[in-house]
DNA sequence: TTTTAGCACTCTCAAATCGAGAGTGCTAAT
DNA sequence: ATTAGCACTCTCGATTTGAGAGTGCTAAAA
C-alpha cells in the first residue's frame, strides 16, 4: 500500500503554529487550542489525527496521555531550519543598539557591555568571545627594564588593545639595546599578524643562525619570548545575565541551574564550543544536547561570529531554554554580531 | 520584687549550645534535644523554662507554636561577641593555603585566587575588594605617542600593577618632551603615593604658575591627566562562588536568591559597604540587615581588611548564610587577610 | 477517502482530610 | 528551683477526591 507522504503542507503549518504557541505559553498545545490557532477551519479531532503522525516522527511529544503537546528537539530543529519566519528589527531599536555599543571607549568595554545588552534584550544569558590573541594585528612594542633583568613588554594590537606582560630576559640588556630591539620589529612588521610576525621571526632565526652575531640572536629571542602569548587573555570568554535563566521555570530546578551554571562558568568547554562558530559566517543555532553537554539538555546556544577586517575573529550569542523566539533572537544575534564589528573596525586607529 | 538578672551563665550556656547546634543540624532545637546536648542534667521542662526567658530578651525564635526554637540576629550577635570559641586552624591547612597564594604570578592574579580559595575553602560566597587606586605607590611611569595627539601611558604602582590609559594630549610634544616629562616624575615621585603626586603638582603648579614657562605647565598638565584615575579599575571587587550559596536552604528560594545574586554583582552597594571596613583592622561580621541591605537578610558578612606595608589597602571577606560556621570562618578570613598582605609584601620589587 | 462527533478513558493538579510526630506551655507535685 | 505529666498546637507527609484537560478510537457524515 501506498504511505502516504509524511509531512504535507498542512502538517507542516501545524508544527509551526505548535512550536509558536509553545514558545508563547510555555505550555503543552492541545489539539483544541491548536485548532482555534490554526485558522484551518478543522475539527480537534482531525487535529489530533495531525499531531498523532507527528509524534510518530519525533517532532513532538505529550509530557504524558492528557497533556497537550510540545516540540522535541528535532521539532524544534525542523522549525528552525524551515519553518521559521523572522521578524525583522525595529530601526529605533536597532539605532539604539548602535548607539550604546559605539560609545564605549575601548574594545574590552566594548565587548563587556555588548555581553550585557545581549542579556539585557534578551532577557537570557549573554556571551561573547574575545579575539583570540593570535589573530590579532601586531602595531607596536616597547620595552621597558624592570629590576632584575625582568622586563615590561609593552604590546599594541590591532584593535588599540593593549598588553602587558613581565618576562624574565635571558641576559641583561642595555636600554639602548631594548630600543633597537623594538624599533627593528616597529618597523618591520606593523600591521602583520601577531602569530605571523612570531613565525617569521623563528624562521629567520633558523634560516640564518650561523650568520648572526650573538646580539642579534639575543634580541630575537627576547623578541620571541615578548610575544608568545605567555598570559594568554584570562578566560577570553564573558558571560552575563546568568541569572536570567533562574526565570525559566524549566530551568529552576536548583541543581539543574547549578550545573548549567558551573558549566558556563568553567569556561574551557564553552570556549571549544564557540571556537566550532567562527569558522563560517552567519547565525548557528545548538538545539539542547546538539552542543554536546548534558547541561544545556533543555538550553539553546544561538551565535554570530563577528569580523574585523572581514575576518572573523570572535564569537558572540545567547543562551536559554530551548523555548525561546527564535524569530527575534536570530536577527538580534546576527545584528548584534555586524555592529560589533563595524564598532571595532572604527576604534583601530593606527598608532603614529 | 527583684527582677532576676535575665541572662545568667546557665542561659548563656544553653544559648550557646543552641546556636552551635542550629549552626550544625540547620533544624530548630526542641528542649529535648538541648538538654542532651548540654550536659547539664536538666530536665527537657528546665530547658524550656529557659529558652521561654531567651525568647523574651529576643535572642532566640520559633518559627511555628510547636517547634523548637532557633537563634535571631541578635541571638547570633551575643553569640558571636561573646560566646564564640574559634577553633584554630591547622598548621598543615594554613601552609597549603598560604602556597596557593603566593604562588599566584601576579597581584591581580592573587587576588582572584585569594577570591576563589574564599569560596573553596567555606562553601560560601568570597569576595575580594582590589586596593583602591588611590592608595597606591607610585613607581614608574611612561609616556608613549599615539596618532592625532593621544598618548598612551602607562603607570607602575606599587605592587607592579600596571595601568594603561589613553589620553588626549593638551598639544603636541615631542618625544623627546616627553621622555622629559616621564623623567621628571619618575626621579621625583618614585615611592610616594599617587594621590600625593598629584596633590603635590598641583600645588607646586598653582604656587609658581607665573614663573613656570609655557612647556613645563603643559607638561605638568599632561602629568596630572596620566595620573587621574580617568579609568577606575572597573569594578574592584571580585565575587566568586556565588552559586555556592544556592546550596542553603534558606535562601535556595527562587527570587530570595536572585535577589541576593543581583546585590552581589551590582557591585556598588557591596564597594560602599565593604569601605566602611578598611578602616579598622581586624575581622569584622555583619549579621543579617546589619549590612543595610534587605536581600542580605538572612546572610552574614565575615570581612577584615589587608594591608601592604602596615597600610590597609583593601577588604576581603566571605558571604553566607547567618547559619555559618563562625568559628572556622572568622580564624580562615583573618587568616587569609595576613597571607594576602604578606604575599603582596613580597610581590612589591621596585623596578629598577 | 477525509473529516468529524461522540464517548470512554487517562492523567494531572489542587484542595481536603488524616494521623503521626515533635514540641510547647502550664500546673501541680517534688 | 526543678520536674513529671498532660493537654494542646502545629507541621509534614500520605492519601483521597473531584474537576479539568486532553487523548484515542469508533462510527457516522461529507
Amino acid at each position: 500500500m501506498p504511505i502516504k507522504p509524511p509531512l504535507n503542507d498542512r502538517a507542516l503549518h501545524l508544527l509551526k503554529v505548535l512550536v509558536e504557541r509553545y514558545i508563547d505559553e510555555g505550555q503543552p498545545v492541545g489539539s483544541r487550542a491548536l485548532a482555534k490557532e490554526a485558522g484551518l477551519n478543522l475539527s480537534p479531532a482531525t487535529i489530533r489525527n495531525v499531531m498523532a503522525d507527528l509524534e510518530d516522527l519525533g517532532l513532538i511529544t505529550a509530557p504524558h496521555t492528557s497533556a497537550g503537546r510540545m516540540p522535541t528537539n528535532s521539532g524544534y530543529r525542523l522549525f528552525i531550519d524551515t519553518l521559521l519566519t523572522v521578524r525583522p528589527l525595529e530601526e529605533q531599536f536597532i539605532r539604539q543598539l548602535n548607539e550604546e555599543i559605539v560609545q564605549q571607549q575601548s574594545p574590552a568595554d566594548l565587548l563587556e557591555a555588548t555581553s550585557r545588552l545581549l542579556s539585557e534584550t534578551t532577557h537570557m544569558a549573554g556571551v561573547v568571545m574575545l579575539p583570540r590573541h593570535e589573530t590579532q594585528t601586531f602595531t607596536h612594542i616597547e620595552f621597558l627594564p624592570l629590576s632584575e633583568g625582568r622586563l615590561l613588554v609593552i604590546l599594541i594590537s590591532g584593535q588599540q588593545e593593549i598588553q602587558n606582560k613581565i618576562i624574565q630576559a635571558p641576559r641583561e640588556f642595555t636600554p639602548a639595546e631594548l630600543q633597537a630591539a623594538a624599533n627593528f620589529l616597529n618597523s618591520r612588521f606593523a600591521g602583520r599578524d601577531v602569530s605571523q610576525v612570531k613565525e617569521t621571526l623563528l624562521r629567520e632565526v633558523r634560516d640564518a643562525r650561523e650568520k648572526l652575531s650573538q646580539e642579534l640572536l639575543d634580541a630575537a629571542h627576547l623578541s620571541e619570548l615578548a610575544l608568545n602569548p605567555a598570559a594568554p587573555p584570562r578566560k577570553p570568554l564573558l558571560v552575563s545575565g546568568e541569572i536570567n535563566l533562574m526565570d525559566f521555570s524549566e530551568l529552576a530546578h536548583i541543581d539543574q541551574f547549578r550545573h548549567l551554571f558551573e558549566t558556563l562558568h568553567q569556561k574551557e568547554d564553552m570556549i571549544r564550543l564557540m571556537d566550532r562558530c567562527i569558522q563560517s559566517p552567519g547565525v548557528k543555532i545548538f538545539i539542547g544536547e546538539e552542543s554536546g553537554h548534558r547541561a544545556f539538555d533543555q538550553c539553546s546556544l544561538v551565535t554570530s561570529s563577528y569580523s574585523i577586517n572581514d575576518r572573523a575573529v570572535g564569537v558572540l550569542g545567547v543562551i536559554g531554554p530551548t523555548r525561546m523566539e527564535y524569530e527575534r533572537v536570530i536577527p538580534l544575534v546576527d545584528l548584534t554580531a555586524k555592529l560589533v564589528g563595524a564598532a571595532l573596525n572604527l576604534q583601530s586607529l593606527p598608532p603614529s
